[in-house]
DNA sequence: AAGTGGTCTAGACCACCAT
DNA sequence: TGGTGGTCTAGACCACTTT
């Protein structure tokens, strides 16, 4: 999915509602910094999208160009944006690199870029336990949509990953086939709810009964408890997922500086 | 342990040696950040120590301040520096924040922020194991200085560390009481030997044998294994530190964007 | 008061990309 | 060719720290 043209070739520049304070005691690319944000936090400029250019933004905030340069450097550095010389400059999607789920190693020579295909093997529309209703800001009453599904590599399985989702948001989905799909494409291009940043918790485990046979361990074999909270636009999360990992497939690595 | 003086009082920059290509195809800011990467690895600059203002560094290399500011701002986005307005620009201390050894929950109230205490179980002079002289990069014959302690928190057992120095560098450490002394200071300030950066590698493990019983676990509890190797200037490996930590005890966790 | 970094301006010139 | 971002300059003024 290759990134948008400018929104329409009119040169209206949706900052009208924005002026920035000169005597604020924020300073200036700190304000233009939170416009952005809120640019993207409010859906107008859309994820991939490309935002008006450097020129545009000077001229329609009133400032330097050098101000507006230090604004976005700043953006690209936290990741929210993307330059690109020549081009323009994007609303950055979040890649996801030091997931967790991406420190399994894979079979022989494929590195941390293939990706596991999966096994749904249940899907259903349910109640949701305490702990997600809690996590997903759940109205009581409101269902979600529970996925079980086996991620396996080579035929060999990898990990066993329990999902939801308010059914509010993605009514519907628990028809789809996703066996060999990307998640967040989908919440994104039909959902209308692009996934903008995560976090995940790690701990160990043991692995036992019916997840030990699932993943072809003994039970008692070492296994990698993941926890993911996925956020919508708004810091609003939509998804919720809880797998368990190989131990003997996975080796997490960090640089510290 | 504050930040030092700036190297003399004389004016003598030690920049003589170093001139700038403005032909060359790396931008002239891009030459200064590694200008300075180079003095800090040739222990020129010092961790903690203040290195010349910005001024300073734009007349010496004869270019305007604003690209002096543009080197020194992105250094201090690697976490290479640390500026202070009013007081100067100095060499970043690493601080381990995202290290492993700080997702274990400590007992009651007490954030990550308390640090565990030691008892040091064993402290020999040994011939490295094959993977400790790969790891180190030792010759053959070199020794090391070989430290298993075990680390509690509130008189509990958090992890058991097995820490192999080279004895070369850290001749006489074996008689120190490190019971309740943070180590890396104790290597920048009396062997000279900073550390500048680490990795480190985690997989999930059953407690088994000698070790459950150090950590007052059953055999078959679930732990972490931590893997560390930490580095000096020119990225030398000088530490190597194999841990298990109990797993009822830890929990990671990250943000991705 | 003198020195430091932090913000901001108003230019210039270049490299890259689309057309 | 015109628009984009990338680099660089030479200033100005401010806030903070030290002496």
């Amino acid at each position: 999915m290759p990134e948008s043209k400018p929104q329409d070739k009119a040169k209206v520049i949706p900052l009208n509602d924005f002026t920035l304070d000169s005597r604020s005691a924020l300073p200036l690319y700190q304000q233009i910094k939170d416009l952005i944000k809120r640019q993207i936090a409010n859906n107008v400029w859309r994820l991939g999208e490309m935002i008006p250019s450097e020129n545009e933004l000077a001229a329609g905030l009133q400032v330097s160009a050098g101000t507006v340069k230090k604004a976005l450097a700043d953006l690209v550095n936290e990741g929210v944006l993307v330059r690109r010389q020549g081009k323009g400059t994007f609303v950055a999607r979040p890649d996801f690199k030091r997931s967790f789920i991406r420190f399994f190693r894979y079979g022989l020579g494929s590195g941390p870029g293939a990706l596991p295909a999966s096994r749904v093997l249940s899907c259903r529309v349910i109640d949701p336990p305490a702990g997600v209703r809690g996590v997903l800001n759940l109205t009581r009453g409101e269902r979600v949509i529970a996925i079980k599904r086996l991620r396996l590599l080579e035929d060999e399985p990898l990990m066993l990953e329990d999902l939801f989702l308010p059914r509010a948001i993605f009514d519907g989905f628990e028809k789809k086939d996703i066996s060999r799909e990307l998640l967040y494409p989908i919440y994104d291009a039909e959902y209308d709810t692009p996934i903008v940043w995560a976090e995940e918790f790690l701990e160990p485990r043991i692995a036992e009964g019916e997840a030990a046979r699932y993943l072809g361990l003994k039970p008692g074999a070492p296994v990698i408890f993941i926890e993911r909270i996925a956020y919508t636009l708004g810091d609003k999360p939509v998804e919720f997922r809880s797998s368990l990992g190989r131990g003997d497939r996975f080796r997490y690595h960090i640089e510290l500086r």
